[in-house]
DNA sequence: GAATCACTCCAAAGCGCTTTGAATAGCGAA
DNA sequence: TTCGCTATTCAAAGCGCTTTGGAGTGATTC
């Protein structure tokens, strides 16, 4: 059942029942009763590739999932991020187009879904320092937002962030309140611009404390639960062995716990362990009691910002670019407590 | 640039453009390589709306993820699920359409999106024992292909599983094996399909070792961390504490590592612990020296090939329905040991 | 020289919706 | 009576592509 069928039938113009079934204020009540009523009997639905091309719109947001051929890993907030994302996007009647490519095809297709009109905007995740997608998806007029941010870009973007360095700090700090002076830190990839942010926020708050930073102390590695355990397990076998870790995320976090439990140690007591944690809802640490002191900020709840900042710069294509930066909350756990007596201080 | 304009520049009919393009045998070569030369040198993209409307043909298939307003767990095993199956959309020409739904919402959502023509097919995720969303789609006449089976429904439909009591049946009968006899078994949700058919295979397991199961060492829960330390921790305060466990995923079998851990227990020496591992990337159970036992069984892979099927299936939708069953496999890994000296067999 | 055929190309009709511009009817005001 | 106005409806022109059904051109055949 189509829109001309359907007018047919109500020996009408498929004019006067596009109006009816979408609210113009130029229709007769009554006809627009009968409209609804027979479009519901019939159970019509518009044509949503017709609509599309109609209206020029295609009601749709782009995502991009990159993975690289050689490691397979998915970004582990994606699925936390994505489900906030679009969440809002069923409210405001988007759908999400999700894209999985290799990382090198990773900007052609933005472009392509862009240049098509495949959708209406994208939002572009995970950015690394001086990121090519920023400033390339700058000169192609489609609205786009960005989930993190590009140091040493001058190309202006909307973007929605969370206070990294500050969190980072803000950990350390915690760890260093405690008495601890040899802190592993268990980094994401520092070409990821966010991983550079922290490390920059782990050396501040050493700096402040007047402690020199130590390269055996600081791995940089793609957050799984693994790495977290082999970076923390050559850690902890140094010869002057680390008192506390600070983790980039709670993923690596649960391998460092492995690597502490393995050689018998006990969380919180001999060894303490903080990390940034995403809030990503299966692997909650949350309670009255959370396993691990760390600094949170839901990525779901950045997902569903992101998204409503882009729907609302569709809305408003002309509008100021906006940004949004997020503090981290810090949230104490059993896993830190103070550095034990005899350690290095 | 569009299809019209180009033709003008080349002074050559619309028709002939497209065809040029498309690769249609009924064109010059030396006109379709002025079409593509012309074509690369003004960036010429078709416009993905119109080439929809004209084609009768989205180029997209349809996921659901749905999630309840009470507990917000995205499962666990989507984010692989999806990257599987959109790395060969891609590959195919496919786009992903993602729908963020509440629970109650999800049926409807399907159905608008086959109903508008917005996706080409759907899949179909984490079916329950009766699910009624396969009955109903099955008279929709959208192709659909679910991951999972629904037991008790009489409608032919495709899909594509794991042998899911099998699975269980052969990891309990690995535990049983070692001498263990009372196994704790941390299951789904049991309103899930999976989970049952996960339950028969360990009720079978210790049915055949002529074993009484006991209702106190079976827990039913959502998957996360959380809830399987949660269910570990109650049941190794129980007066008969399990010698074993066995869980329905490796999320929840890090949960019962740490309740075995902060009670002072060796895994693999004192308490042995088992799971299914979907081989999730950033949780991988991998290497020389797997830390967990578990039966393997990539859900990568299976989005990968769900996703074929869904294709291939849409290719030719008249076709007979396709089945795929796979067997999970055992893997070794340091958590299971012999059950100690002095356990209650 | 007419008929046939392969090879190229094109005009025009969709696909199913929205939207512009105009037509019609009814009604009170001049 | 006529004009102007409002309320309601419609015809037709898009949106940008594909695809059907020719049409024109030489070359080949008889």
């Amino acid at each position: 059942m189509n829109l001309k069928e359907l007018s047919e039938r109500l020996d009408l113009s498929p004019t006067t029942v596009s109006r009816a079934l979408n609210g113009y204020p130029e229709v007769n009540e009554a006809t627009r009763r009968r409209v609804t009523e027979a479009a519901e009997r019939y159970n019509y639905r518009p044509n949503a590739r017709a609509l599309h091309l109609a209206t020029g719109r295609s009601m749709s947001i782009g995502h991009i999932i990159p993975f690289s051929k050689q490691n397979e890993i998915v970004n582990i907030v994606f699925a936390d991020f994505i489900a906030g994302a679009g969440e809002v996007y069923s409210l405001n009647g988007y759908n999400m187009t999700l894209s999985v490519v290799r990382d090198d095809e990773e900007f052609d297709t933005y472009r392509r879904l862009a240049e098509t009109g495949s959708v209406d905007g994208l939002i572009v995740q995970s950015p690394v320092c001086d990121d090519p997608r920023i400033t390339h998806l700058a000169q192609l007029s489609v609205p786009f937002l960005v989930h993190g941010r590009a140091s040493d870009i001058d190309t202006p973007y909307a973007w929605m962030d969370v206070n990294n360095t500050r969190a980072l700090e803000v950990l350390t700090g915690h760890l260093l309140d405690l008495g601890h002076r040899r802190i592993g830190f268990i980094n994401g990839q520092e070409k990821m611009d966010f991983a550079q942010r922290r490390r920059a926020g782990y050396l501040r708050a050493l700096e402040k404390a007047g402690i020199e930073p130590d390269p055996a102390l600081m791995h940089s590695v793609e957050m799984s639960e693994q790495n977290g355990h082999t970076s923390a397990s050559i850690m902890l076998d140094l010869d002057e062995p680390p008192t506390a870790f600070v983790a980039s995320s709670i993923v690596p976090a649960l391998g460092i716990r492995r690597a502490v439990s393995a050689r018998g140690h006990v969380l919180g007591r001999d060894i303490s362990v903080a990390c940034f944690d995403d809030d990503i809802s299966y692997l909650s640490n949350g309670g009255d009691r959370p396993e691990f002191t760390a600094v949170r900020s839901s990525v779901r709840d950045a997902g569903r910002r992101c998204a409503q900042m882009l729907i609302d710069r569709i809305r408003a294509p002309d509008g100021p670019l906006c940004h949004d930066l997020w503090e981290a909350e810090l949230i104490l756990g059993q896993s830190t407590g103070p550095c034990p007596e005899g350690c290095v201080s």
